[in-house]
DNA sequence: TGAGACTTGTT
DNA sequence: ACAAGTCTC
């Protein structure tokens, strides 16, 4: 990376998953701290080596937002410091200039930016430069949320109950960081890396824009259960990203709708329950589901990943997410369930695809909701809740709308058969969960 | 944000 | 015959 040389002091806002000008309370502390600002992305080398796809849309995506963020930089006179390498390297050498004061960072849950966090404060502090964090990326932080004995919760209704009364107006106050981009640090950036200093090349899925349907947010408690219907936001790769601020995204929920709101808490509480109980990434929440006796048949999880059960509404939804990056929501229960619970396959296998594929993938999230429908997690389903694959698309997708999108040779001889029969592989999955279980 | 067997009450 | 409630896994 080569810089030019800093002739003043200047502090940095690391932008990690908060790609936006507005509404970005590090930045916001950054731009009004009294000295210029140098924005930063860096591209971690410890995350895009764990990518196993050289195409992977997300690193498209961050491409070129960074890239739109770069040139919105250049119109003001000042640029937006894109490297890629690890962290510590980046710290280095900015640390390597002599004119760096301190970092301005929103805060990250997980636990591998825990690790990176903690290691690039530690180099910081040992080079006197500060290194202050926001919570910005959740309306409440995990630890502000907590039972009257300080401890967290496990369970959402309590949770949701407990954030609806902790609630503060500044949780959803916008911290106006637009208005003082004036402060950024005057100076001409080195150009981005390309996809090929990156070691990858662009995809061409589709992303959703970061736009808000207010029809959507009206309706959403009728339309959101219709995978047929665009009745659910599409915003999460936005809030996953940060090109949306999650602060407008509860305020609307606030003004329009309970159900969206909700489904911000529980974007909250698996924050928290990451945060808490970090473990829970790997294994399961309640440990005596890890003596489930897992199959291993990979037969059935390649028919599963492909969209080729034979039950076509979890085949619709592996091959939209296959097609797109995206899974309707509800039929992300559905899958998840035949995987777990039809299929008896680790859950753990469906969390890792899922991860590879989803666009909006976010760790808590995702391993929340695969626990809960493994019924190993926090506030899980219980283990004899089996979704039956039929009924759920008689109830979700009555005239096969969403079906027929996404698997057209439903109903003719091209179809494969079902993997498993229903009766049976429910019984199965209820037997070998009691009797591990107990 | 289950499923299925069984009960009770209604026609 | 069937809807609606209840209990169990």
């Amino acid at each position: 990376m080569n810089l030019p040389s800093f002739t003043e002091p200047f502090v940095v806002h690391w932008f990690r998953r908060d790609l936006r000008w507005h509404d970005n309370r590090s930045l916001h502390a950054a731009l009004t701290s009294g000295l210029p600002v140098v924005p930063l992305f860096v591209f971690d080398a410890n995350i895009l080596k764990s990518l196993d796809d050289r195409d992977d849309a997300r690193v498209t995506f961050l491409h070129q937002t960074v890239s739109l963020m770069a040139r919105e930089a250049q119109s003001r006179g000042s640029g937006l410091l894109v490297a890629h390498g690890t962290p510590s390297e980046v710290m280095k050498r900015l640390l390597e200039t002599g004119q760096f004061r301190a970092v301005y960072a929103n805060e990250d849950y997980e636990p591998y930016a825990d690790e990176r966090d903690g290691e690039v404060s530690l180099l910081l502090g040992g080079n006197d430069v500060a290194f202050h964090t926001f919570t910005d990326h959740v309306v409440q932080a995990p630890g502000e949320v907590v039972k009257p004995d300080g401890n967290p919760y496990t369970v959402f209704t309590p949770f949701s109950k407990r954030w609806h009364a902790n609630l503060k107006e500044e949780h959803l106050r916008a911290a106006p960081s637009e208005e003082h981009l004036d402060q950024l640090l005057q100076w001409s950036a080195p150009n981005l890396p390309t996809f090929k200093d990156l070691g990858f090349e662009p995809s061409d899925i589709a992303f959703p824009d970061a736009q808000v349907d207010l029809q959507v947010v009206r309706n959403y408690a009728e339309t959101r259960d219709i995978p047929s219907v665009r009745g659910t936001s599409r915003i999460s790769v936005h809030l996953r990203f940060g090109t949306l601020s999650i602060r407008e995204a509860a305020k609307l929920g606030f003004k329009h709708s309970d159900k969206w709101l909700t489904e911000l808490i529980w974007r909250d509480f698996y924050q928290a329950i990451m945060r808490a109980f970090p473990h829970s990434m790997i294994q399961a929440f309640k440990p005596q589901y890890d003596r489930v006796p897992w199959r291993h048949d990979d037969a059935h999880f390649e028919a599963w990943k492909n969209g080729k059960t034979g039950y076509p509404l979890v085949d619709a939804g592996m091959r939209e997410l296959r097609a797109t990056g995206f899974m309707h929501n509800r039929v992300r229960m559905v899958v998840a369930s035949f995987l777990c619970k039809h299929l008896l396959l680790d859950w753990r296998l469906g969390e890792r695809h899922f991860a590879k594929h989803l666009l909006d993938f976010e760790l808590a999230s995702n391993v929340g909701g695969w626990q809960w429908a493994a019924g190993s997690g926090c506030d899980a389903a219980p283990y004899f809740r089996v979704f039956n694959p039929t009924s759920q698309l008689e109830k979700f997708d009555p005239d096969c709308a969403y079906v027929k999108t996404w698997v057209p040779e439903w109903g003719t001889s091209h179809y494969p058969a079902p993997i498993v029969e229903h009766k049976m592989a429910r019984q199965r999955a209820i037997d070998t969960y009691k009797a591990a279980l107990t």
